[in-house]
RNA sequence: GGGGGUGUAACUCAGCGGUAGAGUAUCUGCCUUUUAAGCAGAGAGUCGACGGUUCAAAUCCGUCCACCCUCACCA
């Protein structure tokens, strides 16, 4: 007997401190587990095999659902197979619903019509067994589609209750009662919100119809589908903390990455003109709404393109994903209607601080800069120069403000340090961030390909860390080297795919659109 | 890390100093077209953990844990 099992899972800590009286205890806590041993003893005396190892079916519940009076009056013998959602019994003859991954039907059990023998086994039944029902479809006198079982099959038996939830329809809404709502509960045991919230599952069949519609757009293109190692022996592509892990045989720390652009750029050096992958991204930093510690990055790369090329990419894929999630080019977040029609606005860093704040920065003026931010009550790190202060105006004045899809293009070069310089302006790269509903979707670069000049970026990466800051890049030799055999003018972009995906679904938490977030351990 | 909130039966919750409640689920009985099926009955809880105050704590106080919200941090 397993007692770390679900429902006694919070009682374990008993089992350390009071073995005795957790035996006794357990007599209770393992009442219902008793009831459904017993239920399979029963079935065992019957001949019958509780969890059998083949099971048939000759119909998704579905296809009758949308052929029902096909199948009526073809009184055509079916078989389905589901799990056992709902019983009502009474007596001689028993309804229930059983639903498959294709959705949920009536099924009706008589005395009569299965015998003596397969009603005691039908009996025996709980609401979580799965079942394989062969029978004839019929309308109930209530008019209600159903299958009229002739055999009722177990497949498997469930051990632990499912927490129950009813429905009524109330002028043809459905009214739902005793929900699976705890947030704690949901997410450690996802199998039981996928199996009682339903629009759980369809957040999910969203973000999976997202993914693929970003691997068909980016094929029709011609890119790449390729895979990067997420165990590094340095890290870099972003500005983050990493997780460091070890590995035995070589004797070496690895780290997971924070970032697939550097071995992206190395593909191109290697002459694949245009890469893409979706994968996941790790950072070992604070946890909220929008941050897990791990989470999937779209990142692409094309060689002979640029950033501008790179805003054009992104607004015609997530046109083309809105047409195919949504049905038109545009999306309704809580009370805001997002359209993502395009061009979409376009507009500088420091114009649009400009604009919201009144302050031009244009000049790179750090003390003047300086003050101002201190006037607003910016924090001003000591690492910080005049592009990571304009920044921080960005964000104060500037980042809740854009709603609607907007590339703020040209940050400052200190704080972009794979990207290419701006003609003309020594301060800028061509480096846009995209923005929707105040938040940060994407992030794009004219690539450095110029490997002096990325070498002196890095080493004043490497400066900053010394100074203190932790998210400062390393340098990465082997990196360099491959640019130092010459890369091709680039355009790289990167997109969160977890925030896509919140936005199609219209959630403000990220752990609504993964499966498994990561929480703390239960002890 | 700061502030606020929540934690009671398998699920949803009530109780907020006098020794544990409801509905659902489970079990028993009745019921051959029900659908939140119904009727009658039963069993089921270290009231998140630890400590304190009290004759008496689910309830008041403190500490801790988990989760949620919010701010800070964080591309």
């Amino acid at each position: 007997m397993t007692f770390s099992r679900d429902i006694f899972f919070r009682k374990s800590k008993l089992m350390n401190r009071n073995m005795e009286k957790f035996g006794e205890k357990m007599e209770n806590l393992n009442q219902l587990l008793a009831v459904k041993k017993q239920k399979l003893e029963k079935l065992k005396v019957l001949g019958v095999d509780p969890y059998p190892t083949r099971s048939f079916r000759t119909h998704k519940i579905k296809v009758l659902i949308n052929n029902k009076n096909d199948f009526i009056s073809s009184e055509e013998v079916v078989t389905i197979t589901g799990r056992l959602k709902t019983m009502r019994r009474q007596g001689k003859v028993g309804f229930g619903n059983i639903t498959d991954d294709s959705g949920n039907l009536q099924i009706f059990v008589k005395k009569d019509t299965v015998g003596e023998e397969n009603y005691e086994i039908y009996k025996l039944l709980d609401l979580g067994d799965f079942v394989q029902i062969k029978g004839v479809c019929f309308n109930t006198q209530r008019g209600e589609f159903s299958l009229r079982a002739h055999v009722v099959t177990v497949l498997g038996k469930s051990l632990l209750p499912l927490p129950t939830v009813k429905e009524k329809i109330v002028d043809g809404k459905k009214q739902r009662f005793d929900e699976f709502t705890d947030i704690e509960l949901r997410y450690r045991k996802r199998y039981l919100d996928l199996l009682l919230n339903p629009e759980v599952k369809k957040n999910f069949e969203i973000r999976a119809q997202i993914i693929k519609e970003i691997r068909s757009f980016l094929d029709e293109k011609e890119f790449m589908e390729v895979e990067t190692p997420i165990l590094q022996p340095l890290y870099g592509g972003a500005n983050a903390r990493p997780f460091v892990t070890h590995h035995n045989t070589l004797n070496v720390d690895l780290y997971m990455r924070i970032a697939l652009e550097l071995y992206h750029k190395r593909l191109i050096v290697g002459g694949i003109e245009r890469v893409f992958e979706i994968g996941k991204n790790f950072r070992n930093e604070g946890m909220d709404r929008t941050h897990n510690p791990e989470f999937s990055m779209l990142e692409l790369y094309q060689a002979y393109a640029d950033y501008n090329d790179m805003m054009d990419l992104t607004e015609d894929m997530v046109v083309h994903i809105a047409k195919k999630v949504n049905n038109k080019e545009a999306v309704t977040f809580g009370d805001t209607e997002i359209s993502f029609q395009k061009p979409w606005r376009r507009a500088s860093m420091i114009d649009l601080v400009k604009e919201e704040s009144g302050f031009d920065a244009a000049d790179f003026d750090f003390e003047k800069i300086k003050s101002f931010c201190e006037e607003q009550g910016i924090d001003v790190e000591n690492t910080a120069g005049p592009g990571k202060l304009i920044e921080a105006l960005f964000e104060k004045f500037v980042e809740p403000k854009l709603v609607q899809p907007t590339f703020v293009i040209d940050f400052p070069k200190e704080i972009s340090p794979l990207a290419k310089v701006k003609p003309g302006h020594p301060n800028l790269t061509e480096r846009f961030e995209l923005f929707i509903n105040g938040n940060e979707y994407g992030n794009a670069f004219t690539e450095l390909n110029d490997p002096i000049d990325q070498r002196q970026r890095l080493e004043a990466q490497s400066k900053l860390r010394e100074m203190g800051d932790v998210e400062a890049n390393v340098v990465d030799e082997d990196f360099l080297e491959a640019l130092e055999y010459g890369m091709p003018p680039t355009g790289g972009l990167g997109i969160g795919i977890d925030r896509l995906v919140m936005l199609f679904t219209n959630n403000t938490s990220i752990k609504e659109v993964i499966f498994f977030p990561q929480m703390k351990p239960e002890e």
